[in-house]
Parts: C-alpha cells; structure tokens; sequence
DNA sequence: GCTAAGTAGCTTAGCGCTAAGCTACTTGAG
DNA sequence: CTCAAGTAGCTTAGCGCTAAGCTACTTAGC
C-alpha cells in the first residue's frame, strides 16, 4: 500500500524520539527528530546517489571532485589544495582521489608555472562529457525525491536548512 | 562580525546553485539547493557529536550501539542482528563495533538461551551510565544548533524532513 | 526423522579515509 | 643575499567499513 504523497505518516525517528521520552522522562529529546533525519536522508540519498554513478564507473567521492572542475567553468582547472578544501578532505585522500580520476583519464595533472610546489588539476575531454551526463542523472535522483514535496515547501525547507547551516558553520569558527 | 541569528545568508551551497546555472543553463539545479545542505550539516554535526562522545572515549558509532541498547529499556539486551538492522550496519560491521564495547566493558555478549546460533548483547552497568550522560550531552549540542531557529521553524522543519524521509525509503523498497 | 534451505554471527580481503610526517619549494625578516 | 618559517603534495600506518564466504545452528518439506 502506498500511503498519501505529501502527507507524512510516523515514522522510525517518531519511535526514537517516543523510547527516548519513555526511557528518560525529563530528556527533551526533540531536536533529535530533525538530527536524525537529516542524518538518514543524507545517508539514504547519498547511497542512492553513489548507485546512480556506479553506472559511469565512479563513486561520489570522485564525482564530487569532477563536479568541482567542471562548475569552475572553463579552462576546468583548480589546484588539488583548493579542491580539497572545498571538498572538505585532507591532502591524503585528495592524492588517492586524483590518482584514481586520472587512471581512468577523466582528469590531467600539470605542473603549476608559478609555482612549483604545486599542481593545476584539469578536466579532460572524457571527463567533462562524463560529469555532464553523471551531474544530470544524479540531479535527476535529487529531483524524484524532492518532489514528495509541493513547491513552495521545497523552498521553504531550503530556507530553514540555509539558516540552520549558517549556524553549524558559525560554530565551527 | 556575528551575522543576525535567524536571519539566513548566503551561503556556499547558493554558490554552488548559482555555478551550475551559469555553466549548465537549463539544468534546473534547485535541488541541489536542500540536499547540498542536508549533507553538509549531516557532516559538520557529525563532526561535533564524534567530538562531544570523544570525552567518554568512544565514537559515534560506538555511542549509536550503547544507545539503541539504552532505548530499548530495561533488561537493555537486544540481538547483534537487531542492532545491525536498526543501524543500517553489516553484521561484520556489527561484530567489530562490539568487540570494541565489549573490550572497554561497556556491553556484554551471553547466548541466547532460545536459539543457540544467537548471541544477546547487555548494556553493562557502566556502559548504561556512560550512554546516559554521553546522550545528554550529545543532545545539548543538537539543541544549541537548532535553536537557530524559533520553535515553530523547529517543528516545521522536522515535519518536512519526515515527509521527505518518508519519499526517500519507499523508494528504497 | 531426515535433508535442503535458510539464518546468526564471525572472518578475511579490500577500500577509502585521516593523522602524521616527509620532501621540495616559496616567502618574509634581517 | 641568507636562513627560518610556512606551504603543496605525497607517503605511510592505522582505522572502520563493506562484500563475500565460512561454520554452526534452525526450520520447513517430505
């Protein structure tokens, strides 16, 4: 049976909340009703996400990286610190995640003429055309799901979430 | 400068947004703009929690199996299987994140007296004190940053999540 | 009761990450 | 100029996960 589209039925998160109030009166747990779900839909989407560019031989962590060039706009050229830096992942995995994008030649390394501590990473042909068609099937993904919402709750939950980031992130300072 | 608490900027996933419509102009990329977020604060949040549970010295996924132990009430025993199925872990998974609880002396392993293929898993006197604090203390975290937003967005927020994690796992089945 | 199929938990190999430390190079102070 | 401090990228060790496969046990069909 499917249920009502749109309409949210309790979920296993309503349970988590309900045993932690039985269990420990007093808790207030109810932030964990947003937590906890922000944390199984990243987790869900993500893996659905990850399935979805399996069928271009790559895994999201790669994906992110060729996205990153390519919304660079052209020449699809950043150097490996700053890719890491937005990706928000240590040197050392950024050299794992070159090493295999550039085995499979959707991705150059050059040397940096000004500065020869560094690299410019580049999109290749194969790799821009890849990232295209893997960005439009994985926003495609994104958009089927996001349509269990109307409109203007798809803007407004963009809303919240925008705040609720800005506070996660003003902490971090 | 501390920007105006409630009030949303933009932010880095607008950015992103914003990228992807210059270069791919028709690709209608507003999706992006929830699960970018969603993402990102599953991530930072995360982060957090990892740090917050370090003082008991135990990680996130340590805390999570201590704390569906703690849910379930009194005797706080349930199968390694169950605890698998409710973490979205693999049963090998399971195995390490049990010996690791079981070393520190936080759970305990006996069989299951109805069928001897089936283990029980116990909350140890210490461990069910460990998860009550670390629980509190996790939740203050989650409080803090949610208080970002007034109680009404608070609620409105959980309820589109639940609706959009409702979408996520039917599709999942 | 016997056997085939299914299930619970563990083991192993492999993967991608972090943290720490390395080399090569650049920058800034004197 | 010289030299100390800083920076870019890579290497290594270690960690926790998955996928696949194992053993021991249970269940269902005959």
């Amino acid at each position: 049976m499917r249920h009502n589209p749109g309409v949210a039925q309790r979920d296993d998160v309503d349970g988590i909340v309900e045993q932690w109030q039985r269990e420990r009166p007093g808790m207030r747990p109810e932030p964990m009703a947003v937590f906890g779900r922000i944390y199984r839909i990243a987790r869900l989407v993500g893996d659905e996400q990850e399935r979805t560019y399996a069928r271009w031989s790559i895994g999201r962590g790669e994906f992110d990286v060729l996205a990153a060039l390519r919304r660079a706009g052209a020449p699809y050229t950043l150097a490996p610190k700053a890719l890491a830096a937005s990706l928000m992942l240590t040197s050392g995995g950024m050299t794992g995640r070159l090493d295999r994008l550039e085995r499979a030649g959707l991705v150059r390394r050059s040397p940096d003429p000004t500065d020869r501590r560094g690299l410019q990473v580049t999109l290749t042909e194969t790799g821009r055309t890849l990232v295209e068609e893997a960005a439009e099937a994985g926003l495609a993904v994104q958009r089927r799901l996001l349509d269990a919402l109307p409109p203007e709750d798809q803007e407004r939950l963009g809303d919240l979430l925008r705040t609720l980031l800005g506070a996660v992130t003003d902490r971090d300072r």
